[in-house]
DNA sequence: TCGTGTGAAGACGTTCACAGCT
DNA sequence: AGCTGTGAACGTCTTCACACGA
């Protein structure tokens, strides 16, 4: 992970403490649903997973935003994280590799909602591309810097096999992205310039697998 | 991260550095099949995007497996980090949630290729799952501990939709599941004895739109 | 009294730099 | 000469513990 490059000026955000902003926006969102208008440090931590202190010194990169004694207001740190973490608006998305992880990533709902749209996906070989039920046009990988300049896209999503990811990352960064969510078991090389998260799904299996095992 | 309960009586191994095994794996594979035997840990570490102290720090948990000047034996190495991650054996795993991106997963080669297999499927209304192409039954929810002891399973991979996430965690926490892969965006609340592990994508995407945007 | 904000301590992870083996 | 193994320095993240405000 990368915490580098952020605002000037302002203290800079460690990388982990981003990554709980996530966390606890999630828990804000059903916090609000059930009326309630402040909410604890050591609430919000429980329900979020980590240690109150830790809660408290996070928030307080938001400025101060607690009441002693009372706590947090749920809907002004709600609206805070969501400023820092750049979701006030909808953010475009290209997906690259429509084989079968990534045509299931575009039927799936959970990006729209968390306010991210897949404008488009790419594909060596679109033609092959069932695109029925999947909602966006599926173009040949030659038309990627053309359609991600129109639909000003700075992040892709990227699920093409392992043997064509680099390829296809050479691609994008060619394309200009910026940022790539990249699901395929390789370690990408890419410009320092270029965000690359990477989720590698074997491998979260394998973390557990190791950490469950204890007798044989 | 859990790092706790190992191996007594040997060093623990920290959960970060099993991490980066999985990932050493991954590229040693590879090396292996470019008919090189021994490589230097700068090599290793420039392939799994680390530093080569750290490299050899972690190579270092397996026991003295290097020769100074000349550096790791491939498939030595290989070896010992697969019995430490404890993959010599297929695991067998089970699948709640044949929704969208449950059912995409089911479809995804990239389990088996990586020594795990998906034995059986679970839903809540299983008569609606589209199982073409699917290749695993598809069970209702109630015949979860049955066939969770039948198939010898210890890990699930859970993709319900947020809203019975957690219902479906207890679920799977009564029939002595002792790890589950996560993909729903909500923090589970299960027994310390259970690990879980959290994917959550629109959260991964979160990350990249945060460290990528700079002037606006 | 309750719960935030925070200095200080502690735990942990990473990197340096070099001794020592081949 | 080349490269590992590792003490020690460093930096970062986490947690404690308590002063202080509501």
């Amino acid at each position: 992970m990368k915490d580098e490059v952020q605002n000037p000026e302002k203290v800079t955000i460690p990388g982990k403490t981003i990554y709980r902003f996530s966390t606890y926006n999630r828990c804000l969102i059903r916090l609000s649903e059930n009326s309630l208008d402040t909410v604890s440090s050591s609430t919000l931590a429980k329900a979020a997973g980590v240690n109150p202190a830790q809660l408290r010194r996070d928030l307080n990169y938001l400025g101060q935003f607690g009441t002693r004694g009372l706590g947090y207001p749920i809907a002004e740190l709600k609206e805070a994280i969501q400023q820092v973490l750049g979701r006030q608006h909808l953010q475009p998305v290209i997906l690259v590799g429509a084989g079968n992880l990534g045509s299931a990533l575009l039927r799936y709902q959970g990006f729209q909602k968390e306010g991210f749209e897949v404008v488009a996906a790419f594909d060596a070989l679109p033609e092959l591309v069932v695109s029925r039920d999947i909602g966006v046009p599926v173009f040949h990988m030659d038309s990627l810097s053309e359609v991600m300049r129109r639909e000003k896209a700075r992040l892709a999503i990227l699920c093409v096999p392992a043997e064509h990811a680099q390829e296809a990352a050479n691609d994008l960064v060619d394309a200009g992205i910026e940022g790539i969510l990249s699901f395929s078991p390789i370690i990408l090389q890419v410009p320092d310039s270029v965000m690359v998260n990477s989720v590698d799904l074997a491998m979260e299996l394998e973390q557990l697998s190791f950490f469950v095992r204890r007798e044989d």
